[in-house]
RNA sequence: GCCCCUGUAGCUCAGUGGAUAGAGCACCAGCCUCCGGAGCUGGUGGCCCGGGUUCGAGUCCCGGCAGGGGUACCA
C-alpha cells in the first residue's frame, strides 16, 4: 500500500536525521500517516513532528523540516510539503495514480486483499441462535456483522473459520421437546397441556403440524416419544435457520454441536485443566469458577447442585476446544449486547486456561428496536409475537438487509423501521451503489456491441490521457479501498465498507456526468473504458466483502 | 446501587487525538438532442452539559444529564 510506502519513508528520514545528529535519538516513533480531510493538504499528511516535539525539545516546523530534507526519493510522491503547526504533507504523483488503474486490473477480484493476517488462523463464531426458534431480526443484524467480520479477515489474509455454535444441549432443548410434542399432539386432536414457560410461538404449532401429518401417531406414546420426536423437530430448525441465513448470503464451516462437548469428553478435559490451575472451588455441594482470582467481578457456578453443568460450564468446554483443540491463534464472538457481563468471565476463562486473553475479542452487537411506524414491536418468543429475520428479507430484501444492518456500527443501537424501510426502499444507498455498477456493465456492454472488446488487454493503455479532475477522484477512491479493508479487519468494523461503497460510488456517478467514455478518441475511449473496469472492479469486490450482489443490470 | 453501549444537522447515521466536522432522507433552487435521470449541481442546518489531559479533543479522562442493555445454581 502507498499509504506504507510513506511510512518507511518517514521512518527512513527519521534513521538518517538521528544518525546524522539533527534529531534525537528517541525511542521508537509511529511515522503517524493520515489522510488529510482536506485535499488541499496533499494525499497523505503525517503529524510526527508535532507528536515528538516535546521530547525532542524543538519546534515541531524545525523537526518537519529536518525530516523533509531526509525523506528518500519515491517515484510515486512527487511534493513534500511543510505546514504549520508541523505536518508533513504528501502528494501523489496523478499519473502514478491513473496507472494504478492498470494495478487494479490486474489484480482484479484480489484487489483490496491484504496480508497482515498471513499465517494466522481466526475463527469468528456468530448467530449461534438456539435452535427452538427461527432467526429474529436482532439476530439477522449479529449474522451480517459476523459475516462480514469473517470475509475482511479473510481478505487480510487470515485463514477464517465461521462457525456456528448449536446449543443442544441443556434445559432449554427440554423446554422445546416439550412444546414441540403438546403442538404435535395438539395437532391430532388430543389433549396435551402445554408447558408453562414452553414455547408459545406460531412457528412451533406449524412444526407440529407439519411432523403430525408426516408421521401420524408415531410419536404420541412411549418413553422416548417426546425426545425422539424432538430431534426431528431440531433438525427441521437447524434447516429453517440454515436456509433464512443463506438468503442474506451467510454461511458456515462448521456447525458446532454443544452436545459434542460432552460426548467426547473435552467438557472434563477442560474443566479438569481449569481446577488443575487452580480456578475451581466447592461451595454450597455446586463446582465454582473462582474468576475473582483473575479480576472478574463474582465467581460462578459451574457445576449446579443437581450436578448437571451450567451453560457457562459449556462455553468453558467449547473455549478450551477453540484454543487448546483447534488451536486457533483468534477466536471473535459475535455476540448480543445482552450477553455483555459474560465477556469478562469468558476473558477470565480464557486466561485460567493459561491461554493469552487478547487472542479472544468480542463483538457486541447492540440491540435492534423493531417499529412500524411509531409503534415499537418487541420480540418475543413467548408470546410468539416474532419478527423473523425471515420476514424482512421479504419486505425490503437481502441486499438492503445487509447494506442496512451493516452500515451502522455494532455499538451503536439501531431502530429498525419496517415502515420505513419498505417505503424507502427504492431510495435506499444500496440501490445507489449497485446503480453505479449497472452503469459500469452498461457501457461495457455498449462498447462490446461498438466493436470494442473489454476483456482483450493486449492494447497498450495510455493512461496520462486521464487528466479530468473527475478521473482523477475515481482513481484516488480506488486507491483507498485496501486501507479500508485493513482499517475494518484491524478494528472488527465492517460498518466502513458501506460507507466506502457509496463514496466509490459517488466518484462513478460524477465521473459518469460529466465524461463519455465511448466515443471519445480512441486512446481517451480506452483509457476511460479501463479506468470504468477498475471501478467496477473495486465495487463489485467491496459489495462481495459485505455479501451483496453487484448486478449487471436493475 | 454497580457494570457495559450510545448521545454529532429536523430524521437516520459516518467521522484511525490533527488543519475549514461529512453523507443520505427531508426542505428550497437548478440540470435530460448525448454510454441507464435509481443520476448530477447549488443552498438551509449540527458535536448533550461542566471540568480536565494535550501544541491540538466530536474523539482520551473525571463528574453530571438522557436513552438502551446487563447484573441467576436461565441461555
Amino acid at each position: 500500500m502507498i499509504k506504507d510506502t510513506i511510512s518507511d519513508m518517514l521512518s527512513e528520514a527519521l534513521r538518517r536525521a538521528q544518525a546524522d545528529g539533527a534529531l534525537p535519538a528517541l525511542e521508537h516513533q509511529d511515522p503517524a500517516v493520515e489522510r488529510p480531510q482536506n485535499q488541499d493538504h496533499g494525499d497523505y499528511a503525517s503529524s510526527l513532528p508535532l507528536k515528538m516535539a516535546r521530547s525532542a525539545r524543538m519546534s515541531p516546523l524545525a523537526i518537519a523540516e529536518i525530516l523533509r530534507e531526509r525523506l528518500p526519493e519515491q517515484e510515486e510522491v512527487t511534493s513534500v510539503t511543510v505546514a504549520p503547526p508541523g505536518f508533513v504533507n504528501f502528494g501523489l504523483d496523478s499519473r502514478w495514480i491513473m496507472r494504478q488503474v492498470g494495478t487494479v486490473l490486474t489484480e482484479g477480484d484480489r484487489f483490496g486483499h491484504g496480508t497482515s493476517g498471513t499465517g494466522v488462523s481466526a475463527q469468528v463464531e456468530f448467530v449461534s441462535v438456539n435452535p427452538t426458534g427461527p432467526v429474529h431480526v436482532g439476530h439477522g443484524r449479529g449474522a451480517v456483522q459476523g459475516s462480514a467480520v469473517a470475509n475482511v479477515l479473510e481478505a487480510s489474509g487470515y485463514t477464517v473459520q465461521r462457525e456456528y455454535y448449536i446449543n443442544d444441549a441443556g434445559s432449554q432443548m427440554d423446554n422445546f421437546f416439550e412444546s414441540l410434542h403438546a403442538r404435535y399432539l395438539q395437532a391430532l386432536g388430543r389433549d396435551a397441556e402445554f408447558p408453562t414457560e414452553g414455547y408459545h410461538g406460531a412457528y412451533l404449532m406449524e412444526l407440529g403440524q407439519e411432523l403430525a401429518s408426516e408421521f401420524g401417531d408415531q410419536y404420541v406414546d412411549g418413553e422416548n416419544a417426546a425426545r425422539e420426536l424432538g430431534e426431528i423437530g431440531m433438525a427441521r430448525m437447524i434447516d429453517s435457520i440454515r436456509e433464512d441465513l443463506e438468503r442474506i448470503d451467510v454461511r458456515f464451516d462448521r456447525w458446532f454441536s454443544e452436545r459434542s462437548l460432552f460426548a467426547d469428553g473435552t467438557y472434563e478435559k477442560a474443566i479438569d485443566e481449569v481446577r488443575a490451575n487452580g480456578y475451581t472451588a466447592e461451595r454450597e455441594g455446586a463446582v465454582w469458577f473462582t474468576g475473582t482470582d483473575l479480576g472478574d467481578e463474582r465467581d460462578s457456578v459451574l457445576v449446579r447442585q443437581t450436578g448437571a453443568p451450567t451453560y457457562f460450564a459449556s462455553d468453558i468446554a467449547y473455549h478450551y476446544d477453540k484454543f487448546l483443540g483447534r488451536r486457533f491463534d483468534r477466536v471473535v464472538n459475535v455476540w448480543g449486547a445482552d450477553h455483555q457481563g459474560h465477556v469478562p468471565r469468558m476473558k477470565a476463562v480464557v486466561n485460567a486456561l493459561g491461554v493469552d486473553p487478547e487472542r479472544l475479542q468480542f463483538i457486541l452487537v447492540q440491540l435492534v428496536t423493531l417499529k412500524r411506524g411509531d409503534e415499537v414491536v418487541r420480540v418475543s418468543k413467548r408470546t410468539g409475537d416474532i419478527i423473523t429475520l425471515a420476514e424482512v428479507i421479504s419486505e425490503v430484501g437481502p441486499d438492503a438487509c445487509r447494506y442496512f444492518f451493516l452500515s451502522r456500527s455494532a455499538d451503536a443501537q439501531m431502530d429498525f423501521d419496517l415502515e420505513l424501510a419498505k417505503r424507502e426502499a427504492p431510495d435506499n444507498p444500496v440501490y445507489y451503489i449497485q446503480y453505479a455498477f449497472a452503469r459500469i456493465s452498461s457501457i461495457l456492454r455498449n462498447a462490446r456491441e461498438n466493436g470494442i472488446d473489454p476483456d482483450d488487454m493486449s492494447q497498450a493503455v495510455d493512461f496520462d490521457a486521464l487528466t479530468e479532475e473527475a478521473e482523477h477522484q475515481l482513481a484516488r477512491a480506488m486507491l483507498r479501498f485496501p486501507e479500508v479493508v485493513e482499517l475494518a479487519a484491524r478494528n472488527l468494523e465492517p460498518h466502513h465498507l458501506p460507507h466506502y461503497a457509496y463514496e466509490l460510488a459517488t466518484a462513478f456517478h460524477d465521473f459518469y456526468t460529466k465524461h463519455r467514455v465511448l466515443g471519445e478518441e480512441p486512446h481517451v475511449t480506452l483509457a476511460r473504458l479501463r479506468l470504468t473496469q477498475a471501478a467496477g472492479t473495486v465495487l463489485r469486490n467491496a459489495l462481495a466483502l459485505m455479501g451483496m450482489s453487484a448486478p449487471e443490470s436493475m
